[in-house]
DNA sequence: GTTGGTAAGATTGTCTGTCAATCAGACAAA
DNA sequence: TTTGTCTGATTGACAGACAATCTTACCAAC
């Protein structure tokens, strides 16, 4: 599976473990959206210098997990409900688009990865294992993402769920929307194995819309404008 | 047109203007890709220091306009073929998309607005003017994206289309396809004003399409696999 | 001639220390 | 209550320095 086994590893630069870090704190809420972030603090706290922390603090800023005020410093960036409904809005684009693209180029093996995948997901959720269940889900986005011929899709949506992450909702709803979550995928992979590109690519915009009305589903009531159905 | 007239000018932080000015200078070919971009150098040639570049660099090393192998320094991006090729796909989704939501939500006004601005880029494109044509072209997408009410697109889109421009033909094959450009422009117009938002988005698939074509032409015969029809 | 290794130079990675500019909050005065 | 002022805290920016690493060129050995 790894196919670079022989390769020496490079050391990571300082700045990019101050940087990953910090991405993790924020997306898995360690770092909760509107927490200020004092250079100094996070220096002390993580044995940096204040030019390799704010090297760090750049790439974040542009990657819009954080915002900088000037001479008031960065913050964890928060969603506003307008945002975090765009946000939903382009995941939908983009991951029909993905498993569009993924029925009609993924190879078999690809595809049955995939179903190896779905599979560990539902055991997982069987066992109620919260690790579990974000690893199987990490690694079917990558399957699904890495198969459907546009490296860019992936690093696209790589960014927008990050910032996704930063609505505590979307994995706090995890229990209760698991076993709808996880029939929704399952009729996805169907279409997948049967080659029915427009039939997954609605399904996984349902999946999605689904998702943002599981997350965003209290303060819904205020969305005027209904999302147009393909 | 500016409602922040009273508003008092925040003066920009060094390292944002030092930013601007690189992107700039990148997207407009006065850094080319693989340009090799030496932090004394620079610094010197603007008069900043090194912590300031380089907080600056951080931020397009995450846009994608340069990249950064570690202890060789960093360097104007380029485009692979097949990097180019995805960067359009994800146009095609993205722009497509916010024509067919500009037809659907946008008000009259911004209707009249962007007939407006078809109108200046014709006047500007007949009388061969470069920088009218891109002033033109640049409020066009301003408009559109800002009527199709999701600001994540416009950010997104504005971060590909930065990218795109690494590829030198963009703005080189403009003499050429220009007429045929501001033909396919005023069809989607017309669909707009028609309120015709599946036709609109349609017309937009095809235009980027076409400019796929003008702008990778060259290459395009060892395009393998065809981009699907909507 | 090709291969291999060494040494010098150049460049980045990182740190420390410093100063100015700006902001937030407290406090006093009208 | 509102306004004005002051102080402390924080960021913005710089200079200088040293270590780590890469690139290149050169020299030796086969």
């Amino acid at each position: 599976m790894n196919p670079s086994a022989l390769q020496i590893v490079k050391p990571e630069t300082l700045r990019a473990q101050v940087e990953n870090h910090l991405r993790a704190a924020i997306v898995n809420g360690e770092l909760s959206p509107g927490a200020k972030l004092i250079e100094r603090e996070l220096c002390a706290k993580m044995g940096v210098s204040r030019p390799s922390l704010r090297e760090a603090l750049r790439k974040l800023e542009a990657e819009k997990l954080i915002v900088n005020i000037p001479h008031r410093g960065p913050e964890v960036a928060s969603l506003t409900l307008q945002e975090a409904s765009d946000l939903y809005a382009l995941r939908r684009l983009l991951e029909s688009y993905a498993a569009h693209e993924f029925t009609r180029l993924a190879s078999e093996k690809q595809v049955v990865a995939l179903a190896q995948t779905v599979e560990r997901l539902r055991i997982a959720a069987q066992k109620n294992s919260r690790s579990g269940v974000l690893d199987a889900k990490t690694e079917l986005y990558a399957i699904l993402l890495g198969g459907c011929g546009n490296a860019l899709v992936q690093e696209i949506l790589g960014g927008l769920l990050a910032r996704v992450s930063l609505l505590r909702s979307t994995s706090l709803m995890l229990p209760d929307r698991l076993p709808r979550s996880i029939e929704e995928i399952d009729d996805l992979l169907h279409r997948i194995q049967a080659r029915d590109a427009k039939g997954a690519e609605e399904i996984s915009y349902q999946h999605v819309q689904n998702a943002e009305k599981a997350a965003l589903g209290v303060f819904q009531q205020k969305s005027q404008i209904p999302p147009h159905q393909p």
